[in-house]
DNA sequence: TCATATTACTTAATATATTAAATAAATCAA
DNA sequence: TTGATTTATTTAATATATTAAGTAATATGA
């Protein structure tokens, strides 16, 4: 009969792993600043640019536009983000930091990267430097 | 100002568009079969051995205990799976594959592997070997 | 111009994730 | 032995994921 794959063996298996192994570290420190995973990586979308709209904030924060509507709305109840409509197509909507939004977002960059250089003491720069690399080949390859 | 790295130098973003990546190789195949992600991931733990403790299903398929209780429960309803209780500790709940969750099973399995060699081809032999161990590596530094 | 198609987003429905609280069985300590 | 604690799982509440369908604005073609 034909066997499956161990999960050591099972690249979307050790992936879902490594994914769940870093954002744990993570995960405190956000919570501990009232942000989910999902919304912290709009606010990162959104501290790079001046504004964006709502479809490549949708790429560029991997979140599908139906839950991004609903993560959309709930950071402008807490009034981190603002909404405004494009005049020239009354289709399209743009998303921007508002100052509360950017201060938030100042606060929590530097808690980010003190947890990002202890993953990097804790596997080596190198290692960690060589393993972007092929996430970064692998993404290209399979890429759609 | 401190500035947080691009995406394209954050290990938790690139780890979660790979996953992407390949799982949307797998996703078609799978709905195609009427299950979802996380289904699959209890199925083929369920394969692996004759019964399993919730707990140990949990971890081992990567699902919470409440995502857990509603998976089992929707795949008991579809006939795949069966719960039974441990009369030496009535707490403990032991989850077998039913005949028709085998059967199940076994008619993904070719499909997956099919799909697990297309990738193969697509990134090399050797170098997905050697991400693969390179991901081991890193949940084994980063467990808690 | 006007019906049709496309685009951008939202709503809806169902499934899963996360955290906390609840329940019930088993264990432990005085 | 019994009250407190721990363990294993479930329930509850809120957030997100996924797929399909809906809506409104824009673009297109006869």
């Amino acid at each position: 009969m034909a066997k499956l794959r161990n999960i050591n063996r099972s690249l979307p298996m050790q992936l879902l792993l490594a994914r769940e192994s870093t954002m744990s570290l993570f995960r405190p420190m956000l919570r501990s600043f009232g942000l989910t995973d999902q919304q912290w990586r709009v606010l990162r979308v959104l501290a790079s640019c001046d504004d964006i709209e709502a479809f490549e904030l949708s790429q560029q924060s991997m979140i599908l536009p139906p839950s991004l509507t609903r993560i959309v709305k709930n950071l402008e109840e807490d009034r981190l983000v603002k909404r405004t409509t494009v005049s020239e197509d009354q289709r399209k909507v743009l998303i921007t930091l508002t100052a509360k939004g950017n201060r938030k977002y100042k606060q929590v960059v530097p808690e980010s990267e003190k947890i990002y250089r202890s993953i990097e003491n804790k596997l080596g720069k190198r290692e960690l430097d060589d393993l972007l690399k092929q996430l970064v080949t692998l993404n290209k390859n399979l890429e759609n």
